[in-house]
DNA sequence: TGCCATCCGGAGAGGATCTCCGTATTCTAG
DNA sequence: CTAGAATACGGAGATCCTCTCCGGATGGCA
């Protein structure tokens, strides 16, 4: 790749990331094209399909969370390490203002870009983890699986951004989730 | 009204309603119009915001879902009658294709239409009563809220709707929810 | 330095939302 | 029945968005 192309793609990104943070999944890619000052071919050349937008914005996000997972791991009490992850997962899906609810809230169809099902997999890859030994543990139940528990996140996410003036909405929706009942006791890492 | 305003009002609603179901919410308004044989100045006249084409659209619906509940009231089994009508809002959000998720699965904001949040509030105090009922018989926790609960329904037809090749998405995610667990005797009315 | 593969950028097609206003139609009063 | 007033129609057009295409500029290599 060349030296400008390089640079245009990081300006391009730049801007991306700021204008879905401030204005949520519509953002207008021409305005982004026009805020990172390239044309607006330069942006679909750079990113064809707006799922490789996405995956090139969120990219570092999934490797964060999935280390917060593997972190978690060794927390003493399963089911909260479970719990905190799943909300960072939140957290994360709600900082994207719906460009993750809008492209990955649902499992991956057959049409999906495979940079976007492979942010999917590790993802679920690290949620089947905390899932399985919160369940080996006793405190989740053994029936959930985690594929459904990452779209039900996803969509309480989702749900949560749409109403931004109740900050608590996304912590009263995911206790409203089996399994992830807060103890008293418990705080969060 | 006028003998012929109220006909295209009728076509326009008849159109919008097929538009909608076959496109979801991102139907072209444009089009509904001319499908509808009008003008898109006409469709704007008749509904100027979005909310007023919703709450045309869905208010016999909500009648629906306001009767069944009330039905629902009799039902031996108060936290399986109460399961049956949320799903059954779930179904219904789901058959508007995304047209109920964009403006009606958050709580009303301080700037919803007065129609619309009457829509809403038709229907919580629907699932209030039923929600009350069950947990006065002790099979649903009492710490859940209708507002919340049905927040989180939204959510899950919405996401149900992102991925149409899972047909059963729909019941295992309302089946993560806390008080919707079904009882393997129990099927629906 | 000069050439060529690569990349840029903006014009423009196509389509959507929403407005405005001249025109047409309905209703009503005489 | 008719004529005037009130009401409603409808499409042209302003503005924005997505996405494509290609002439021209530019960086990298021999």
């Amino acid at each position: 790749m060349r030296a400008d192309a390089r640079d245009n793609r990081e300006r391009v990104l730049r801007a991306a990331r700021a204008a879905f943070a401030e204005h949520g999944a519509q953002a207008s890619l021409n305005k982004i094209a026009q805020s990172a000052g390239v044309g607006p071919g330069t942006l679909y050349r750079h990113f064809p399909t707006p799922g490789a937008l996405l995956v090139a914005i969120i990219g570092d996000d999934v490797a964060a969370l999935c280390e917060k997972g593997r972190d978690l791991l060794d927390h003493r009490s399963p089911a909260q390490a479970l719990r905190t992850w799943l909300r960072a997962v939140a957290e994360h899906a709600t900082a994207m203002r719906g460009l993750v609810a809008a492209r990955m809230a649902a499992p991956p169809a057959p049409d999906t870009d495979a940079a976007l099902a492979a942010c999917h997999e590790r993802i679920r890859a690290t949620g089947a983890a905390l899932l399985e030994r919160a369940q080996r543990d006793g405190a989740v139940p053994g029936d959930i699986e985690i594929a459904d528990l990452l779209t039900l996140v996803n969509a309480v996410a989702w749900v949560s951004e749409q109403a931004p003036c109740d900050e608590y909405l996304l912590d009263r929706l995911l206790a409203l989730v089996r399994g992830m009942e807060p103890s008293p006791q418990e705080e969060e890492t």
